[in-house]
DNA sequence: TGAAAGTATGAATATTCGTTCATATAATAG
DNA sequence: CTATTATATGAACGAATATTCATACTTTCA
C-alpha cells in the first residue's frame, strides 16, 4: 500500500476530521472565518446555548484551531489556522456538486 | 452571516466529515484509491476484521462513496467519487504541515 | 464593596457509533 | 446435494461525545 499514510498521520487526520464533523463547531468556524468575534457574538450567530458554544470553543482551542484574546470581560476568538477555511470550502463544494 | 452555508449544506458537510473521520474507513478509502478491490483484499490491506470492514463498506455505500461489482463469490468495491481522494489529500497535507 | 455582564466548567444525561460475535446468505466447486 | 468460500447482517456491548443544567469565576462599573 504505497500511498497509505502512517498510523501517526492517520491518527491526526482522524482527529482533524472528527473535530470538523460537528455542526456546532462547523458554524463556529464559519462565523470566525469572517474575523475575530467574542463568545457572545458567536452564540448569537450560531444559535446555540452559551454553554455549548463555550464547550465547543474549548474543543477547538485544544486542537489549536482557534486562539483567544481578552478584553475587559469579553473573550475574543479567532481562527489560528487559515488552512481550515480551505478545508471547509472544499467540503462545501464537494457536497454541493451532488 | 453572508458566508454561512444553509442548514441543508451544513448537514451534508457534517455527514461527509463524519464518514471520513474514522480510521478504518480512512484506510479503506486509501486502499480503494489505488483501484478496485475485493472485500477480502481490503480486509488484508486494512488489517481489520471481515465483519468490521463489511460494516464500514456499507456505511460508505450508503453515502454513495463507493460502488460495487459482483464476480463469482467476490464483491469488488471501488470509489464512486474521485473527489474524495482530493479531500483526503488535502487533510493529509494539512496535518503534515504542523 | 457589591452587583452585573461575560465566560468557563463540572456533573449528569442521552445519543451516537465503532467493534465484536454469531450467524445468515449467496455463489461456486466437487 | 453438500461443502466451501466470500460477504453481509443483526444484536449486543462499550466507549466516545454532544448537549443541558447549575454554578463558579473574572472583570468592570456604580
Amino acid at each position: 500500500m504505497p500511498n497509505m499514510p502512517s498510523e501517526k498521520i492517520l491518527d491526526k487526520m482522524e482527529n482533524m476530521l472528527n473535530i470538523a464533523s460537528d455542526s456546532t463547531r462547523l458554524k463556529i468556524m464559519y462565523s470566525l472565518s469572517l474575523g475575530e468575534k467574542s463568545v457572545g457574538e458567536i452564540v448569537r450567530e450560531v444559535g446555540a446555548s452559551q454553554s455549548l458554544v463555550s464547550h465547543q470553543l474549548q474543543v477547538l482551542r485544544k486542537a489549536n484551531l482557534v486562539s483567544t484574546r481578552k478584553e475587559k470581560t469579553s473573550v475574543y476568538y479567532s481562527l489560528s489556522d487559515e488552512h481550515v477555511v480551505k478545508l471547509l470550502n472544499l467540503v462545501e463544494e464537494h457536497v454541493k456538486e451532488k
